[in-house]
Order: C-alpha cells, then structure tokens, then sequence
DNA sequence: ACGCGGATGGCCT
DNA sequence: GGCCATCCGCGTA
C-alpha cells in the first residue's frame, strides 16, 4: 500500500476508532456521472457497533442498516432527517456492525462541480464541511450504498499523507443523544 | 459570533 | 407517533 492507492479490506478490519484515527488525511474520491470530485478526509466518527447505543447498528439488520452489516470497506450510505445523505466506512469484520462516519472534508478535485451542487455554500471552507454537506458536494445518495470502497467501484478512499497525532484532536461525538460523551470523534487542524 | 427552530421523510415501535 | 450520526436562515450581540 502506498500513497494514492485504495486503502484494502484489511485496513478496515481493525477496531473503529483506530480506523477513525488513521483516515484522517486519505482522499475520498467520486467519479460521479458529471465528473471527478475528491476531497481530504479531516473529521471522522467511530461507531462501534451493536453494543454502542449510538450506532445504526444497535437496532439490529434491518433494509437501512443492511450494508453495515457487510465486509470491511463497505460504503454505508443512509438517509437523515428527510434531507440528507451521510455516507460511512464499514470497519470490522463482515456481520459485526461497526463504522466510522465521513464528516468533513477538505476540496482537492472538482471545485467548480462541488460548487454547483452546493450553492448555498458562499465561500469554498463551506462546500464539505459537515457529513450531509459533502455527500451534496460528492453526489453520494442511496445509489452508492453497498459499493466497496477498496478500488474496482467509482467511491474510493485512498491512502493519504501520514498524519501526527500533533495534529489531530479526539472529542465527543455530535448530534448524538446516547453515549454521547465517548470521545471517538477525530478531528484534523 | 453565537443560539434557536423549522424543514422534511423514512423507519422503528 | 415520534425520533433522528443535519443544514440553513433568522434572531440577538
């Protein structure tokens, strides 16, 4: 594995928050229909499984929570709040349940597309800064849920620069009412 | 620079 | 029926 190529199954199979940690700096990438869009993952989210009272997990395998449930590098893509889209990493391995939220981003590729999909955003710092925002930006809806996201599908993550833990600050995850004081939210400064 | 509430729909109970 | 792993606009400073 080496700068630029998909991140393998094996790198997701590990505990979630290591994961969490460690994407922080790999690139997401869209080939979407209307062109290329790629951006630097800067805050993630762990979600550990059906023991977290937090996680989509928790309520079991049902039709929205399927691809959770699936082999380690999965794309879990789900629909919140009767508007948006968030798309997440299946970590651990397949039937466990676990994943780390994408929830942020910072633009590398397809500036003017994001733009168009985002007009409400008024300047760039606002095109991928929040989980629903940048799967706006991406394209990313129910039609990319499932897809792995090891390389041979148009959703990819792919290996970045290493980051320092200098550089990266753990916090309380957000928008969540359970166990919302475990800190397994990453963020890159 | 904050804080608050409405929008909006699928899904679980 | 009520709850969301959110976003945006409007209000007060």
């Amino acid at each position: 594995m080496s700068l630029g190529d998909p991140l393998p199954a094996a790198f997701y199979d590990r505990d979630p928050a290591a994961v969490a940690r460690e994407l922080l700096g790999a690139v997401l990438r869209h080939d979407s229909n209307d062109g290329v869009i790629s951006g630097r993952i800067v805050e993630t989210e762990a979600y550990l499984g059906p023991h977290d009272p937090a996680s989509h997990s928790a309520v079991g395998r049902t039709a929205r929570t399927w691809h959770m449930f699936g082999p380690p590098g999965t794309a879990y893509v789900y629909f919140i709040y009767g508007m948006h889209w968030c798309v997440n990493a299946v970590v651990r391995e397949d039937g466990y349940g676990a994943a780390v939220l994408i929830r942020a981003l910072e633009p590398l590729e397809g500036l003017p597309l994001m733009r168009a999909r985002r007009p409400k955003a008024r300047h760039d710092r606002e095109l991928l800064n929040g989980p629903g925002k940048l799967c706006a930006a991406l394209g990313i809806t129910r039609a990319q849920d499932g897809l792995p996201l090891t390389g041979g599908s148009r959703l990819t993550i792919c290996a970045g620069d290493v980051v320092p833990d200098a550089a990266v600050a753990v916090t309380p995850r957000i928008g969540i009412s359970k166990a919302a004081d475990w800190p397994l939210r990453y963020v890159l400064r």
